[in-house]
RNA sequence: GCGAGAGUAGUGUAGUGGUUAUCACAGGGGCUUCCCAAGCCCUUAACCCGGGUUCAAAUCCCGGCUCUCGCACCA
């Protein structure tokens, strides 16, 4: 079993997260979260939205169907559709584009493409006979319902940001910078969706457009000094600080100021810094809308994934959009008036989710599985035991976790099987501390508290533990000297 | 989507034409046990779906769905 197998298999055992609709076969590209993986993606998401906060950020929630008019004006319809080419004698399919030369023009539509493969001859590359179907393949699903056409399920949240511009940028007074966030789904119609919670024709994104004024630079990096890996389009890998960076002008200062938020992010997530690297695209793999695209991306097996996409879209969307619509879309700043450009960083909160549980696997020597989850990222903050089932012990331990859990709910109880049972079980669901009540705690008011990552214990009042903000702290127990 | 392999309790598996469908872990109940998956007893729970061949199919054939790997795709 390779890693990422063990951690598909234990969050499926243990309930993070399993294929969804399974009872009537299973569909690909679509995954349930189940009560661990629901609370985990919760903790992740507060992460998220907090730092954010933190920043002053202004949140939207728009719908996920969303009129063609919209797409037209954003170049979805046009450029996130592709005209796709098959082969009628073998049945070999392709993007028409990858099958044109170079000097050939890409086609527009339909009709162009038939020119465009009858003028060339194109061939197919698998069996050299000649192409004569092409189709419009588009990327986004296409809902048909009643006399209500043309509506698509969005492929980005980012959109119902753009075409409220107006209205966010009257409720935050006018003023720019406005960061913008938006939670919600997002839905794309991958050819072959694969690897669980890694690529998912339902996903679950948030989005941040940061509308800035483009001639200064709006926010300033504060740098901890930690080295970050970059991998820049020129191929050569490098570490340096995100301050650094800017210096050295491989990266545009408001841009790498959220390259620094998106790192912040993954760490207070748990994410290890060895498993993130920040990589520029290539010229030709930038998205239709942006200027330059840096993906903050998480080793899994010795590869890279995106999580997280931060583009420079420019003018793009919201001059597409005051064209389209009429609207005007600028900002008023003295005697300028101009449209701001936008930094938009894209999280992909599953992705984050499944690597947080990918990140944080490791085995004991004794084989036993553990989830080095942070503290307030996993789904319990502590468990409680009772050492005996009997002689009061039990009332006891009951009495103090129904206190505790008024205070920090994310508590759990558990008396069944052995006590190393219960140890272990927490262990791999990756709840930090364990809680004891023995005859000790009936006749002094102490408790021993077993930490997870070290297995050693400490012996406190339980008395101490009812002070709230204990597990939402980073470091609720010095004694352990957690980093 | 193509090619190859695979789908058996919650999880991991045994089973190459006739089995009460194997085993382990997990789950539930009980006994025991004062600190790291101890032991014993009881118990819940599965052949992906549909068609075909056959007296008889988890097993062979066909189709579908799903998964894995490679290719392609990933705005």
């Amino acid at each position: 079993m390779t890693k990422f197998e063990e951690v598909l298999e234990l969050a499926k055992r243990r309930g993070f997260f399993w294929p969804s609709f399974s009872i009537y076969g299973g569909i690909s590209g679509f995954m349930d979260y189940g009560p661990l993986g629901t609370m985990l993606k919760d903790n992740v998401i507060r992460t998220w939205r907090e730092n954010y906060l933190k920043l002053g950020a202004v949140s939207i929630d728009t719908p996920n169907i969303t009129p063609e008019p919209v797409f037209r004006a954003s170049g979805h319809i046009e450029r996130f559709s592709d005209i796709a080419a098959r082969c009628s004698k073998c049945g070999y399919k392709s993007k028409l584009e990858s099958l044109l030369p170079a000097d050939s023009g890409i086609p527009k539509n339909i009709e162009e493409a038939k020119e465009i493969v009858e003028k060339y001859k194109i061939t197919c590359p698998v069996c050299g006979s000649r192409i004569t179907e092409v189709y419009d393949f588009n990327l986004m699903f296409r809902l048909n319902s009643g006399d209500v056409t043309n509506l698509y399920l969005r492929p980005e949240t980012a959109q119902g940001i753009f075409v409220n511009f107006k209205l966010l940028l009257n409720q935050n007074r006018g003023r720019i910078p406005m960061i913008t966030a938006q939670l919600g789904k997002g839905f794309r119609n991958e050819i072959s969706p694969r690897q669980g919670l890694i690529r998912m024709r339902e996903i679950f994104m948030g989005e941040i457009e940061a509308f800035l004024d483009p001639e200064t630079n709006n926010f300033k990096i504060s740098d901890d000094g930690s080295e970050i890996s970059f991998l820049p389009n020129t191929l050569k890998p490098v570490r340096m600080t995100i301050s650094r960076a800017v210096e050295d002008s491989m990266i545009n200062g408001d841009h790498a100021f959220f390259l620094s938020q998106t790192y912040n992010i993954l760490r207070s997530c748990g994410i290890k810094p060895e498993s993130i690297r920040f990589r520029q695209h290539r010229k030709d793999e930038l998205s239709h809308y942006s200027s330059d695209c840096w993906d903050a991306e998480i080793n899994m097996d010795g590869e890279w994934i995106e999580t997280v996409g931060i583009a420079d879209r420019g003018v793009y969307d919201l001059s597409r959009h005051q064209q389209f619509s009429g609207e005007k879309m600028t900002v008023k700043s003295g005697d300028r008036e101009f449209i701001p450009k936008v930094i938009e960083p894209a999280y992909g909160i599953d992705r984050i989710s499944f690597f947080i549980l990918y990140d944080s696997y490791y085995r004991r020597e004794n084989g036993f599985k553990v989830l080095r989850l942070a503290p307030d990222i996993s789904p319990y903050h502590a468990a409680f035991f009772p050492l005996q089932n009997k002689d009061g012990v039990n009332d006891l331990a009951w009495s103090v976790y129904e206190k505790i859990r008024e205070i920090d709910p994310y508590v759990i109880y558990d008396d069944a099987g052995s006590i190393g049972k219960r140890y272990a079980r927490q262990d791999e669901i990756g709840t930090p501390y364990c809680i004891v009540f023995d005859y000790e705690s009936k006749d002094d008011g102490t408790v021993t508290i077993r930490e997870r990552d070290s297995t050693k214990q400490i012996r406190i009042k339980y008395a101490d533990l009812e002070r709230a903000e204990l597990f939402r702290n980073r470091n609720p127990f010095p004694q352990f000297y957690r980093n």
